[in-house]
DNA sequence: GCGATCACG
DNA sequence: ACGTACGTGATCGCT
């Protein structure tokens, strides 16, 4: 066999099949210039792909040249009626080939002619010149050529899905030679090159035919010998056209090429050039793909000089002044248990670092940490006090956390590693962790300079950038966000998940035990409703098990297969009691793995869980909560309910106590738009979904909102909350879309102010790209102006949203900075443990239960007038904040 | 590692 | 003409 390889490249196609596999990313893919580049990227991918499993000696690739073409000359419609290509994509196709010219590769086009052309023709020559041809392509039609020396690979969906043809894979999927697709492609026509073949004549029928007559020509001579009157016609009537098509479809192999195949071979990529390129487009992952010795030689790491820091040296740190950064080194993200490694403190210039931890207990070292007027700049205060804490050492006097600022300025620059975060504002003097430590399994502590040096970097770059981060802070005038809310908040938040809440194994053991039971007894029943046994956790099986072979009607589809989630199963409930046992199943499988199961595995010797608030994850504000996740405790059926009853209080004759803010996201929707109809309905403390029913049924005042009434205005104001659409509200209440759009245009008119801000919200986020809660919390939205009307719709509800969502998230935090200030003031017993979105719950000794009950209501309802931060507010917020308060001898007796 | 499902506000 | 409500986390099965 040859060694000479030619890689025939259709760059047309090609880019047309990258541009619509990435369709649905082409807004998250844009340069710094607003240029799109999925359709680039897509065909890089590829190219790597391709270059690597070919191995060519050369390449070229070939692009369309133009709209008319010796074709259209021919037939005056080919091509006509086609979609006109997206300026999205029209654009891309001078970079593709400034990408294919920076990767050593030819590109050509030729008047007249279409790239399929230059590719039959180039193919043609190089097979008579002893090469071996590869074809690759996102169309089908170029399979004609496929010969034994010329595969022709199509990629199909993806970009890395491709189909390869020979001579033998078209006899094999078709039954018939490569050089007859153009007969049945004359028979059959092309749809997207328009041009028609023979009425009723599809691939089935073209296949047939050909088969047994081998070409349109012979066909048509003996055509008294096809079997069906109707065919027959038709072949006759459009006889003409089938020649047409079949010459249509017919790649010219002897187009002349002003390109030999001499100028073609193949040496790789200019490095340099691909490298630029690269940049220009943004292509990080491609640039890292150079291999780690092109980045780490490219990028030059600042040299640091550190000193190793003992008992000895320990006084020095007083010379350090009183801006230091510091940073407790840990390996792994829980920061309540992970494997501390070392810490680095310095000043900028000076830094110590040490891998012993006992010298935190260092006298000199404990003096700096736990000095409130020596400032220090850190990364995630919360993890850095957490983890401090587990020495004994209080962290006192945190100015700059590089984590929260940078969170503020950008909720999207939320990576939990200092190397990224770094990054993103333009500094690139340190690595990921994962650069260093490795991930995995595989993860490990370096050798001591690597590690020093690495820990030195990381505390450089938080001192580097504290300054400019700052001024961007001020900027966005978030900097009483920052340093009244956000800073005190991580302070408070350690503390509650330092103290942790006491759960009751036994318990959980107990209600474990109960489900068990009914789990297996409701297994054999379903077993025997299906016949047969199989996994009922598995949506694939159980879907085969109800869609096929109990043949249930199938209402939803999900890309993978049948759609079981409870909303399809409900509908189904009535006529099949297979149903609703199934459901319970689900239901109870899900409490024990992980409501029980899971919570079990954070238990600590303490007997208590201590989660993570995430400060710095959500787009709107709020917190997360992790390991365990205690924000999603079950409560709305009495079953899952029945796993608070483990949530106990940590010391005896306590209680649990709980207050909650009512309807707060819709107060605040009342305050920020001012609407006076809905002010008036909290004002007059009435039930604001009785006064919306009333309003939008037009109710007379002697009517009784009945709970049909009352559930549906419930709704529509949740989906006001959403960011309202008729076809949203419709598929979550039930009734008619029509109906629900009714009821939307009814509310609007009630409630007029309400319409306006949704329609200035979403003019405010076109025009800034973002959109601010009451505190100045910003959320972009570069989708806001996306092309396509999906994104755009989805981009419009989150700014209708999260102002209102955000607006809440801080209240409630400057209501637990108050509230956590006022316990120590009082010196009271409670802790305040947890954080549920509008809701906190305390534990207290029985007999501080009525201070709290007049305490932490007042603290919550009037956050809005003592905190300087929300009463410096842009919005006058002249709405009440209602507050609720329950307590009991455990989280499941907290409630009415 | 990802999609489906389901738990919460 | 398009096809959804906003914000989260944990578990499971499957590739």
């Amino acid at each position: 066999m040859s060694d000479k390889k030619l890689l025939l490249i259709d760059g047309n196609s090609l880019t047309y099949k990258a541009f619509f596999a990435l369709y649905t990313s082409l807004d998250r893919f844009t340069n710094q210039d607003g240029l799109h580049t999925n359709a680039i990227y897509g065909f890089n991918r590829m190219l790597d792909d391709i270059l690597a499993q070919v191995k060519p000696t050369a390449v070229l690739a070939a692009f369309d040249a133009g709209k008319t073409t010796f074709r259209t000359k021919m037939f005056d419609d080919y091509k006509a009626g086609r979609a006109k290509m997206p300026e999205e994509l029209k654009e891309q196709f001078p970079y593709v080939m400034d990408l294919l010219h920076a990767r050593g590769i030819k590109t050509y086009e030729l008047k007249n002619y279409e790239a399929d052309d230059i590719i039959g023709t180039m193919a043609k020559k190089a097979e008579s010149e002893g090469y071996q041809v590869e074809i690759i392509t996102g169309d089908r039609d170029l399979t004609q050529l496929c010969s034994e020396k010329t595969t022709v690979s199509v990629s199909k969906k993806g970009v890395s899905d491709i189909e390869a043809y020979t001579p033998k894979y078209v006899e094999k999927s078709m039954g018939i030679k490569p050089s007859q697709i153009i007969d049945i492609k004359g028979l059959q026509g092309d749809n997207s090159d328009n041009y028609p073949g023979v009425e009723k004549v599809g691939p089935k029928t073209a296949i047939k035919l050909i088969k047994q007559f081998g070409t349109i020509e012979n066909l048509y001579q003996h055509l008294d010998e096809v079997s069906g009157k109707k065919l027959k016609e038709h072949l006759k009537n459009d006889q003409d056209q089938a020649f047409l098509s079949k010459k249509l479809a017919t790649i010219d192999r002897n187009t002349p090429l002003e390109i030999k195949l001499s100028e073609l071979s193949y040496q790789g990529a200019n490095q340099d050039e691909l490298i630029d390129f690269y940049k220009k487009m943004g292509f990080k992952s491609f640039l890292k793909d150079f291999g780690s010795d092109e980045q780490s030689s490219e990028r030059k790491l600042p040299n640091v000089n550190y000193t190793i820091l003992t008992e000895a040296n320990s006084d020095d740190l007083k010379q350090l002044g009183d801006n230091l950064t510091f940073n407790l080194e840990m390996l792994s993200m829980n920061y309540h248990n992970a494997q501390q490694v070392g810490f680095v403190i310095g000043n900028g210039e000076k830094w110590f670092v040490s891998k012993d931890l006992n010298l935190l207990q260092n006298e000199n070292v404990k003096n700096v940490l736990e000095n409130e007027s020596i400032k220090k700049n850190v990364f995630d205060n919360k993890s850095q006090i957490v983890g401090l804490h587990r020495n004994n050492v209080i962290l006192k006097g945190v100015d700059f956390d590089m984590l929260l600022v940078s969170y503020l300025l950008n909720t999207l620059d939320n990576a939990d590693d200092i190397g990224e975060v770094a990054n993103r504002h333009g500094y690139d003097g340190v690595l990921p962790d994962q650069d260093i430590y490795g991930k995995g399994k595989s993860i490990k502590i370096p050798d001591d300079k690597i590690l020093y040096e690495h820990m030195t970097r990381k505390a450089l770059a938080i001192s580097k950038l504290k300054d400019e981060m700052l001024v961007d802070l001020e900027k966005h005038q978030q900097t009483d966000l920052y340093r009244q809310l956000e800073l005190p908040l991580s302070q408070v938040l350690s503390e509650m998940e330092i103290d942790g809440i006491t759960v009751d194994v036994d318990k959980l053991e107990e209600l474990k035990s109960k489900f068990t039971e009914r789990v297996s007894e409701l297994k054999q029943t379903i077993y025997q409703e299906a016949g047969e046994e199989f996994n009922i956790g598995s949506p694939k099986q159980l879907g085969n098990i109800l869609f096929e072979k109990m043949g249930l009607p199938v209402l939803k589809k999900t890309k993978t297969g049948y759609s079981t989630s409870v909303d399809i199963l409900e509908k189904l409930a009535p006529d099949y009691p297979i149903i609703d046992n199934i459901l319970i199943y689900r239901q109870l499988t899900k409490l024990i793995s992980t409501y029980i199961d899971g919570i079990k595995g954070d238990i600590g010797k303490d007997k208590k869980v201590h989660t993570r608030y995430l400060q710095t994850l959500t787009q709107t504000g709020r917190l997360s909560s992790v390991d365990p996740n205690l924000q999603n405790i079950p409560v709305r059926t009495e079953e899952g309910r029945k796993i608070r009853e483990a949530f106990v209080p940590s010391h005896k004759g306590w209680k649990l106590f709980s207050s909650d803010y009512s309807q707060i996201e819709l107060r605040v929707l009342a305050a920020i738009s001012g609407d006076k109809n809905m002010k008036e309905a909290f004002d007059s403390g009435e039930d604001i979904h009785a006064v919306t029913a009333r309003r939008i049924f037009e109710l007379d005042p002697d009517e009784k909102v009945t709970p049909e009434l009352r559930r549906q205005a419930k709704a529509v104001n949740f989906g006001i909350v959403y960011g309202i659409s008729s076809y949203g509200l419709a598929h979550n209440t039930g009734i008619s879309p029509k109906d629900a759009q009714k009821f939307i245009d009814k509310y609007f008119k009630e409630y007029p102010e309400v319409k306006k801000y949704t329609e200035d919200i979403v003019e405010f986020a076109k025009k800034n790209g973002y959109v601010e809660t009451i505190s100045k919390r910003r959320r972009y939205i570069p989708e806001i102006n996306s092309k396509r009307f999906q994104q755009r719709q989805f981009a419009e509800r989150i700014a209708m949203n999260s102002p209102i969502q955000g607006s809440a998230a801080d209240i409630i935090k400057a209501a637990m900075i108050k509230m956590q200030q006022v316990l120590k003031e009082k010196g009271m017993k409670a802790r305040m443990l947890l954080q549920i979105h509008d809701e906190l719950i305390f534990e207290a000794p029985e007999a501080e239960i009525p201070e709290l009950e007049k305490l932490v209501p007042k603290v919550m309802d009037s956050i809005m007038k003592t905190s300087p931060l929300l009463k410096a507010s842009d919005v006058n917020f002249n709405v009440p904040l209602k507050v609720e308060s329950h307590y009991g001898d455990n989280w499941y007796d907290i409630k009415k």
